[in-house]
Order: structure tokens, then C-alpha cells, then sequence
DNA sequence: TACATGATGCCCT
DNA sequence: GGGCATCATGTAG
């Protein structure tokens, strides 16, 4: 049986808000980086978190299976300008994913979160699903944030509400902070959901993590 | 447990 | 009008 909260922090040591300049690189080198980082919402009455374990690296106008492949449209453009910023759109007509965007401004460049391990705000994240959360059961807590649509739901975001938001600014209600843990393994593999450009090992995972989308 | 399928709406061609 | 970076549910085994 696998122990929860593999991943919580042991430190005391404070949250870094993560800067602009981290994401102005290449998805792949973001995407291996932000495994083991925070996603936070701020919220008036209750703060959600979660860690980073599973992302899918989206590369620019060269990836088929990116959105900026299309080259700049209303749609992608977040993806096209300064990096940092949350890239959040609609798919399959019933769920939001998100993105942050990747590059310095100009260059096209993407990750996309697929799987968080919930930290904080459990309850309204169970809210926002839609779930009967039974306390301290894996299998509920994994149908809060273990895939795109998922965590998206789980978290609020919306394209109205989050579309091109700073993730990098101190007072911004979405941000990724870096509290000092590291992944102990770190594997890669083809991403998922995908047709064109199948095969590249472009998601990120903590090997193990329970929280990773899919079947178990 | 594994796989197939329907729901559902926006964007781009 | 086709396709889509998904999820929940139903059915078969």
C-alpha cells in the first residue's frame, strides 16, 4: 500500500514564488524543472495546493501536436508571448486545461500540467469536482487532480478567469512556488492524447508518484 | 480490470 | 463541418 502525501515537505524552509526568467527557456528543460514545484490558488477563504507530478512538454511552431503549430491565433496566442503566463484552453467541450507558456516573448512554447498531488484545500477541491471525498482514501483523492481536465476543475480554472494571467507575480491568485523538495526519480515517456508527433518523449513524470493520470 | 463510446462546444479550415 | 493536449460510464470477460 502506498503511503499518501509522499511528497510533502519535511522543511520549514519558505516558498519561492518561481520568476519570469525560469520559464523564458526550452518546455523541456521547464517541464523537468517544475516536477516537485507548487501550484497555488489563492483564494479569499481558503488556499488550494498541489504538488507537480506529471507535465507534458508542448514545443513551438515545429510541434504538430502543439497549438502553435497553427501559428498565432485569439486562440494560442498566450503561448506566443512573455513566458510565465497561464495558457488555458477548452477541449472536448466540457473541460479546461492548463498551460503555462515557455520561451522568452516572441518564441512559441508551452507545458501542460497533467497530474497534481492535492496538498491543501482538499475539501473545496472535492467541491469543485463533483466528488463524495471519503478522508485519506487514494482512490477518491485521485479523481481530484490526476489528469488535465481534472486538476483544471479541481482548481477553478477557466479561460474567462485564468487565460493569460502572470503566474509569476507576487500578487497574482495562481502561482508556482518551489518549497525545496526534489523528485527522487524523474522518468520520460510519449505524451498522451495525442495523434501527430506521438512517439516524442516529451512528459515529464516522478516515477511511482500515485497521483499520475491514468488507469492504475 | 480493460476497452469502447458518448457528451459537448469552440476553433480553425 | 471536422477535429480535438478529456472524462465518466457502460459492458464484456
Amino acid at each position: 500500500m502506498l503511503s499518501l502525501q509522499k511528497t510533502r515537505s519535511r522543511d520549514a524552509r519558505p516558498a519561492r514564488l518561481l520568476p519570469a526568467d525560469f520559464y523564458a527557456r526550452d518546455p523541456r528543460a521547464v517541464s523537468r524543472d517544475l516536477l516537485g514545484k507548487i501550484l497555488i490558488r489563492r483564494r479569499a477563504r481558503k488556499t488550494l495546493s498541489g504538488r507537480i507530478v506529471e507535465v507534458e512538454a508542448y514545443l513551438g511552431e515545429n510541434d504538430a501536436a502543439a497549438h502553435a503549430a497553427a501559428g498565432l491565433t485569439p486562440r494560442n496566442y498566450v503561448l506566443f508571448g512573455p513566458p510565465g503566463r497561464a495558457y488555458v484552453y477548452f477541449i472536448y467541450g466540457n473541460y479546461f486545461c492548463l498551460n503555462v507558456s515557455c520561451e522568452p516573448d516572441g518564441i512559441a512554447g508551452g507545458v501542460l500540467f497533467r497530474a497534481l498531488e492535492p496538498l491543501a484545500g482538499i475539501e473545496q477541491m472535492a467541491q469543485e469536482r463533483g466528488v463524495a471525498l471519503k478522508p485519506s482514501h487514494l482512490a477518491g483523492l485521485r479523481l481530484l487532480t490526476s489528469g488535465p481536465g481534472r486538476l483544471a476543475q479541481a482548481f477553478g480554472v477557466t479561460r474567462e478567469r485564468d487565460n493569460d494571467k502572470d503566474l509569476t507575480s507576487s500578487s497574482s491568485d495562481l502561482q508556482i512556488v518551489d518549497d525545496g523538495y526534489r523528485p527522487a526519480r524523474v522518468s520520460v515517456g510519449p505524451r498522451i492524447g495525442i495523434t501527430k508527433a506521438a512517439a516524442d518523449p516529451l512528459r515529464f513524470i516522478i516515477a511511482g508518484n500515485p497521483f499520475l493520470s491514468g488507469r492504475k
